[in-house]
RNA sequence: GGCCCCAUCGUCUAGCGGUCUAGGACGUCGCCCUUUCACGGCGAAAACACGGGUUCGAUUCCCGUUGGGGUCACCA
């Protein structure tokens, strides 16, 4: 029923010529529902360019109506606390990206992994090597003396004598060596490699566990997954990892790389670019929506389309308009986008959202302001900091700036506007009616007592409109805040 | 270094041979709105890396150069 509304939704056909042109022609009839997988390894925390993937991943199921499964690369233990885990779901979960079925782990398939490695040995597809890994230093050492490339090729692969008695050894593939391989990838486009290039990678190391190059495409195979989409770090892997979904016979996946995330300088996204973790980004005062349409829009595009709902996002992706370079990442559109949203959000939930940032606050109060605070913060933590005016305790914690504005002069027209405030109706209009009459009868412009009011009110130069203010604070309130500044000895 | 990939304004992108004196967005700079700051509105500057082809015609196709990126483990 999703995919009805879809195409009600779509606002033109979907092209999708890549899609269709890859797909085998006998069976494009019944063709097989798109399952997709996400396979973050829990490093402590969500890569904001994995998050990316994972959300194109994500996407590209939605869109078409399929699976998208997630998978936990768990292999490395000494990495994969449950804390590290859970903070990738949670990040996930904070970006609107649900999974289908439960979470996989990695390392729970290890025993199937030894055994995909066992029927492969028995195909004549992999072999056992007893190469000593000081004796594959030493070739790769004496390859890069000669400055030629090193590629293995271990006396073992034809070997079929058993091994010396009791010795470790690693299982490797048997690679093709002839012909090249030819990979249709659904971004990246044709790319082959000559299989001369590929060398017999380990598949089991020799204490019997799986590499991530085995683990990644039995797990792929079994979990049913037709197309591979993960960062383009992995294109030169996909050739290896095909050689080895040949060897055992299985259908072979569609791949789709897509390019990663750079910093401001080109170079690829690091810790010194500033934030990497989605949870980063939260913090930051990011929406989830923002940070969702940001790194959807981030290397694709649907024509001069910016702002982006989810619904609009499944729609409208496919993988055809995703580029083939790498983009850099720009805080200052994100901040935008975030502004944007921002403004668009609810009241009530930025309330929560800012009550979570300065403590326990009347949050009634801040929905209220929030039509007036939301346009002038680009993050939660600006909307928060433009918020804090409303809770602050008397007698106010006046800045610089604000201080520079009460002098003697302005305390007259406060005096005076103070007077007109405490007879007047407590709403907006007859507010601003009362303080501009102030203003006429003393010759001045209206800003001349307004920022001065400002100062008293709030403490600072800039703030919502200043019979906002009134109103939010509250006729006690406010007129104590101005005599607060009233009685200040000028010293 | 070998192999692979990439190349439109500063940045993200639209463009899939003529519609391009190249469109949108962010950022920048003006102006307007205005009690401040924002928001909003209007406008400006700003790009097809270079050199060869192919073609009646290339931003779009091919080759090369340059530049950038990725990858070369018993890591994932």
């Amino acid at each position: 029923m999703l995919g009805a509304l879809i195409h009600c939704i779509a606002p033109r056909p979907d092209k999708g010529t890549r899609l269709s042109a890859s797909q085998n022609p006998s069976s494009a009839a019944a063709a097989k529902p798109v399952v997709t997988r996400f396979a973050p390894s829990p490093t402590g925390f969500l890569h904001i360019g994995n998050a990316r993937t994972g959300l194109f991943s994500w996407l590209f199921a939605r869109h078409h109506g399929g699976q998208a499964l997630l998978r936990v690369e768990d292999t490395d233990k000494a990495r994969s606390t449950q804390e590290a885990i859970d903070v990738i779901l949670d990040g996930m979960r904070w970006l609107g990206l649900d999974w289908d079925g439960p979470v996989h782990f990695q390392s729970e398939y290890e025993p199937r992994h030894a055994e995909v490695a066992q029927q492969l040995i028995e195909r004549g597809a992999a072999y056992r090597c007893y190469l000593t890994p000081e004796e594959l230093k030493a070739r790769r050492e004496a390859a890069q003396a000669e400055r030629r490339p090193f590629r293995l090729t271990s006396e073992w692969r034809d070997c079929t004598d058993a091994g010396p008695e009791g010795a470790p050894s690693v299982v490797r593939l048997k690679a093709p060596r002839d012909g090249e391989t030819v990979i249709e990838d659904l971004v990246q486009g044709r790319v082959a490699v000559a299989n001369a290039e590929l060398d017999d990678f380990v598949l089991l190391r020799s204490d019997g566990s799986p590499t991530y190059m085995l683990a990644v495409v039995v797990d792929d195979h079994d979990m049913g997954v037709t197309h591979i989409i993960r960062g383009d770090d992995h294109l030169n892997n996909a050739f290896r990892q095909l050689a080895i979904v040949r060897a055992m016979g299985w259908d072979e996946p569609t791949y789709a790389h897509i390019p990663l995330i750079h910093g401001s300088d080109g170079a690829k996204l690091s810790k010194r670019h500033g934030a990497l973790g989605v949870h980063d980004y939260r913090d930051m005062g990011i929406l989830p929506e923002a940070l969702f349409n940001y790194l959807l829009r981030l290397g694709w595009g649907h024509g001069d389309d910016e702002i982006i709902s989810r619904e609009q996002a499944i729609a409208w992706f496919d993988l055809d308009h995703v580029g083939k370079s790498p983009s850099r990442f720009d805080m200052k559109k994100l901040e935008s986008l975030n502004g944007h949203y921002i403004r668009e959000a609810d009241d009530a939930r930025l309330a929560g959202l800012v009550a979570e940032r300065i403590g326990d606050v009347d949050t009634e109060l801040l929905a209220r302001a929030m039509p007036e605070l939301k346009a002038r913060a680009h993050d939660l933590n600006q909307l928060a900091e433009g918020a804090r005016f409303l809770f602050a305790t008397r007698p106010l914690d006046v800045d610089e700036q604000a201080a520079a504005l009460l002098n003697a002069d302005s305390r007259a027209l406060l005096r005076a506007a103070q007077q007109a405030l405490a007879a007047a109706n407590w709403e907006h209009d007859a507010l601003e009616q009362a303080v501009r009459t102030v203003a006429e009868e003393a010759g001045v412009k209206l800003g001349q007592i307004a920022q001065p009011l400002r100062a008293a009110l709030t403490g600072r130069t800039t703030s919502p409109g200043i019979f906002d203010v009134l109103v939010l604070l509250g006729q006690g309130e406010s007129l104590a805040r101005i005599a607060d500044q009233m009685v200040e000895p000028n010293a």
